[in-house]
RNA sequence: GGAUCGGUAGCUCAAUGGCAGAGCAAGGAGCUCAUAACUCCUGGGUUACAGGUUCGAGUCCUGUCCGAUCCA
């Protein structure tokens, strides 16, 4: 394709570490990124793709609560566990990397100083529920009372279960701690730092206002209503809590920055971590002066929008703008010595966000406090991964909510994966290994047919490129098994089991254009079905693989040591462009993709 | 309450304002290399509802209903 060499960032949204991750969230938010990036590393583009584990904020203290461990552990545990996920399920990320780093503090602190500097951050007095008890402020979620709408005596501190109404935790009546369990409770005046998202409305607008028609409708048209309405407003960026990173300035020792804050600078922060465990250079992707052309894709659920298309590149501008006060002689409490300065004078804006919706399961969400979850982790304990990377891109949900239930599973990888895809492999394979003596056969001149069909495979890495590049990733396995079945219709037209015993050049001719094209389908099939791929190469004949390398490392530093997951795309071989299969190649004893499923033991499996 | 997206065949989804389509499922036929897979044919529609604009509306406009997200 064009654009070969372009800077591809790909950002992923950061998942907290508090549970095993479910399958909604994969098919949403991880898995499109990796089909993307897998594709335009074919492409010959440079990408780099970041995420981590999110380890701050109520999800991960509320947790440790329930499970009767520290923050710090909750958060070992499952970050973990997303990271073994991920090697099963073949994420390519660069680097995957969680937010409680010495890293990732140094920046959000730089970054938080620099807005400070810029003006884009005040200080403004605000009411809390406070624990005597505890000696402690009640972040809403650590507050219960009863509804100041319908009464009812458990409404949480920012909404009611019973009623759903939203309200301030100041409205509540008859309040307690979750902490300490006091109904003994006051109000008392607490300082916050705010971020001025209202100064960064009109500059927002205008940019949201062109070269967008990329983008996706319902993002596009929901970040401008919203925009339109000029409602943005200053937002608390710390906290009265003890577990997030330290506030920068001395007199908030005991404060936080709050978790969205810091969360959202991990796309910065984790590339930044890269290149300095891989010698590679940030700024050439995230240093708009010296690299303006890049392009960063952020792949995120739909709840995370305004967060993504306002308030994180509001953050941007904020730190782009000129700055307005000597930032270098401020107070730099907390900053650790190690920390190299933030110099760079521009950062890149978002280029799109793809936001996906929700796969839903059982009429619902997936909801792990109802019990209603099909987790990340277990299903690749029990079934293939491409079974699961085919069917959540069929079914993804990328314009409107789907549903997943397991006969849906059932038919998509036994009708259409193994029938379609699978099969056609199998018979190709297993017949030619058979008949040509395990090699690659060579053929006689090709007759229109056969042009007919390598033409139409060939013009597939422009078609399904195109839609892979469009992050329209369910069209492009639409268009790729069209294609594969065009090689099925191919073989029933030619018939090779019966031309052998009569004519064996025309027959050898049949399956040679049959392996070139299942050796072309095996590339566009790559990014969506990256591990069949590769044992089909295999059976091919070839040596070298398609794709590079997951691995996992301990990383010290300062805070401690946290686990990395790093894709090393070193030895790759896949390109997306056609090569000529070489006749005379020896191919490997070919065996079955895909496991076909048992539906009974599949959906016991759903009923246990 | 406000902003936005979605509602199309049994299911999952497509369709610049221009003949409503594909895959799966269902019914029928062919084939036997293949994981009973493959190929061909057929049936299947008041495009949520009510109006409007237009030569022409699934698509644009108004209103209603249902589902979803975010903001109050």
């Amino acid at each position: 394709m064009t654009n070969q060499g372009a800077k591809i960032l790909v950002c992923v949204a950061w998942p907290y570490a508090n549970g095993e991750k479910h399958i909604g969230q994969i098919a949403g938010a991880y898995l499109p990124p990796d089909i993307f990036a897998r594709y335009q590393r074919m492409a010959g583009n440079d990408v780099l793709m970041v995420s981590g584990s999110d380890t701050h904020g109520t999800p991960i203290t509320l947790q440790a609560e329930r499970e009767g461990l520290g923050a710090a552990e909750v958060v070992d545990k499952y970050h973990e566990l997303f990271v073994e996920g991920c090697v099963a399920m073949g994420l390519t990320f660069d680097l995957y990397t969680h937010t409680d780093t010495q890293n990732h503090w140094d920046i959000t602190q730089q970054v938080f100083r620099r807005h400070m500097a810029n003006e884009f951050i005040y200080k403004e007095v605000q009411k809390q529920w406070y624990d005597p008890e505890a000696g402690r402020f009640l972040a809403d979620r650590y507050v219960e009372g009863s509804c100041p709408f319908c009464g009812f005596a458990e409404a949480r501190g920012d909404q009611c279960d019973n009623c759903g109404r939203l309200y301030d935790a100041l409205e509540l009546t008859d309040t307690r701690s979750k902490l300490s369990g006091s109904t003994d409770l006051e109000v008392r005046e607490t300082e916050h730092f705010f971020l001025d998202l209202g100064a960064l409305n009109e500059p927002l607008l205008e940019w949201i206002g062109s070269g967008k028609e990329h983008w996706r409708n319902n993002v596009l048209n929901f970040t401008q209503g919203q925009l339109n309405l000029k409602e943005l407003r200053g937002r608390a960026i710390t906290r009265d809590i003890d577990w997030g990173i330290a506030i920068p300035i001395e007199g908030y020792e005991s404060k936080c920055i709050y978790v969205w804050y810091d969360a959202v600078q991990g796309y910065l922060s984790a590339a930044i971590e890269w290149a300095a465990l891989s010698g590679g250079k940030w700024q050439d992707w995230w240093d708009r002066d010296l690299s303006p052309d890049a392009r960063h894709y952020y792949f995120i659920g739909k709840d995370n929008i305004p967060f993504h298309t306002q308030i994180w590149p509001g953050m941007i501008m904020a730190y782009n703008d000129e700055v307005k006060a000597d930032f270098e002689s401020a107070n730099i409490a907390g900053l650790s010595e190690t920390a190299e300065p933030l110099t760079t004078a521009r950062l890149n804006l978002p280029y799109d966000v793809p936001a996906n919706e929700y796969l839903n399961f059982g009429g619902a969400q997936f909801s792990t406090s109802r019990g209603n979850v099909i987790g990340f982790n277990t299903v690749l304990e029990e079934f293939q991964a491409d079974a699961w990377r085919y069917t959540l891109t069929a079914m993804a949900p990328e314009t409107a909510d789907t549903e997943f239930t397991w006969p849906d599973f059932v038919e998509l990888v036994n009708n259409e994966l193994v029938a379609n895809w699978g099969n056609l492999v199998n018979r190709v394979l297993g017949f030619a290994f058979r008949r040509f003596d395990g090699a690659v056969p060579q053929p006689g001149e090709l007759d229109a047919t056969d042009e007919a069909l390598l033409d139409e495979i060939r013009g597939g890495f422009d078609s399904v490129g195109a839609l892979y590049e469009a992050v329209r990733l369910k069209a492009a396995l639409q268009e790729t098994r069209r294609l594969s079945q065009r090689v099925n219709q191919y073989l029933n037209e030619k018939e090779p089991w019966r031309t052998f015993k009569t004519d064996p050049q025309a027959t050898a001719t049949t399956v040679y254009v049959t392996l070139q094209a299942i050796d072309w389908l095996k590339l566009l099939w790559a990014p969506i079905l990256p591990h069949s791929s590769e044992q089909l190469h295999q059976y091919l004949g070839y040596s070298d693989p398609l794709f590079g390398r997951l691995d996992t490392t301990d990383i010290e530093d300062d805070r401690g040591s946290h686990v990395v997951l790093r894709y090393d795309h070193g030895g790759a071989c896949g390109v997306w462009q056609t090569q000529t299969l070489a006749a005379g190649q020896n191919l490997r004893k070919p065996g079955p993709l895909f496991d076909k499923l048992d539906p009974e033991v599949v959906l016991g499996e759903a009923n246990g």
